[in-house]
DNA sequence: GCCTTGCTGAAACGAATGTTTTAAGCGGTT
DNA sequence: AACCGCTTAAAACATTCGTTTCAGCAAGGC
């Protein structure tokens, strides 16, 4: 009942979040998950290993929550959408990054996954495989049917162009925050962003699909 | 002539970008600089204000770089170009920006910039001030022009997914390189990118810009 | 010529950190 | 009751790192 090893674990997530791998200590993790100092290393033999194991545990389970919350589409069922209803899909798939980007609060798989971005360890390919792939796959699904008329290549970069923009609101959240003047984003945000980001994307992919062809 | 303080902090900031903050020593530092070790304390008073100074340094020489490279358009020079004109403007904005950010090689401004956003210190005032916030200015000048119909938050919102799409690049790097199995990224993808995301923008602000009236 | 000033070099210090060691506790089995 | 695997607790260890100290030294001013 005590869960030396899940408290370990959540106490861990919270901190490397919080502080990144470096300025966190496994002093301050014991601390948090109220164990001894030796017991992160008897149960996961080192930091490192500890951090590795956090992100896994963390993009497992998002993908679990993800492929809940969105994907629930049965197989072929993209293809029968009218257009309006792929425009709403896309404004949800893009709110539910938004959501788990920026809250409020901010979930703690962004911020992991900023700072892998920074300094990338032998979690990358966990973070790629379980997260960045997936949802690429999906929103690759949507954009196809979107914009018919572009190539492969034109294809892919127009999912970028979408994720990029809901992304860079949680990679330049600090300098964000500073220049909007407000301690947090509001409440909200994210549904008007979502809104916005398709709207943009929108016309985006169809000037990118008639250019292209 | 020896020039210790400028070779501590050239080394500095090739360091400080390399790994980060916290995994560089100031150890490394004067090794790479090829001073003593007290040498970083003595000129600059503590690793902390070292590396506060190293940003500082390196953002104000990239605001004079872009400067001169870019916004040398007489004052109101914007509003006589015609709409062609103002397309490649914006193309060649984007190139600048993806050329300082993936190079190759990738300049330490993109990279500092990144890991700042993963820990901010005392040195993010001096980014948003004399980067983000003069390239921000440029950009939404131009997009005020592209999408004249666009009320004031939402030409702020269509200047953050333009430079949204550029950033991405940089920020997403390791896992990209990972997806896209390289190395590096390939010489003349800046070009390409900005080709792209300028297309993507433009049918985005079009769409944007007469949704909004 | 001597002193002051500014800088460098080598060594040491003190604190913090990841890890290891060693002993104790605890539940279940024989 | 004795034994045993598994877990926890406290302390110690070894290393690393930022910083400080102090002596030497070269240049310039009185």
């Amino acid at each position: 009942m005590g869960g030396t090893k899940d408290r370990l674990l959540t106490a861990a997530a919270e901190l490397f979040a919080e502080r990144g791998f470096h300025r966190t200590t496994v002093r301050d993790i014991a601390a948090r998950a109220r164990v001894n100092v030796a017991a992160g290393n008897y149960h996961y033999g080192s930091k490192r290993k500890l951090y590795v194991e956090v992100l896994r545990a963390q993009f497992t389970a998002i993908r679990a929550l993800l492929r809940a919350r969105g994907a629930a589409l049965p197989e072929g069922a993209l293809e029968r959408l009218r257009r309006r209803q792929l425009v709403a899909l896309l404004r949800a798939r893009v709110n539910v990054m938004l959501d788990l980007l920026i809250g409020p609060p901010p979930g703690l798989h962004g911020t992991l996954m900023h700072r892998e971005m920074c300094d990338p360890s032998e979690a990358m390919p966990v973070i790629v495989d379980e997260f960045i792939l997936p949802m690429f796959g999906e929103m690759r699904a949507i954009v196809a049917r979107l914009a018919p008329g572009a190539e492969r290549r034109a294809l892919e970069r127009c999912v970028f162009s979408v994720v990029a923009q809901a992304l860079f609101y949680r990679f330049t959240m600090p300098a964000m925050l500073r220049i909007l003047g407000v301690p947090a984003y509001p409440r909200g945000l994210a549904r008007e962003l979502a809104a916005h980001i398709t709207e943009f994307s929108l016309g985006g992919m169809e000037r990118v699909a008639s250019h292209g062809r």
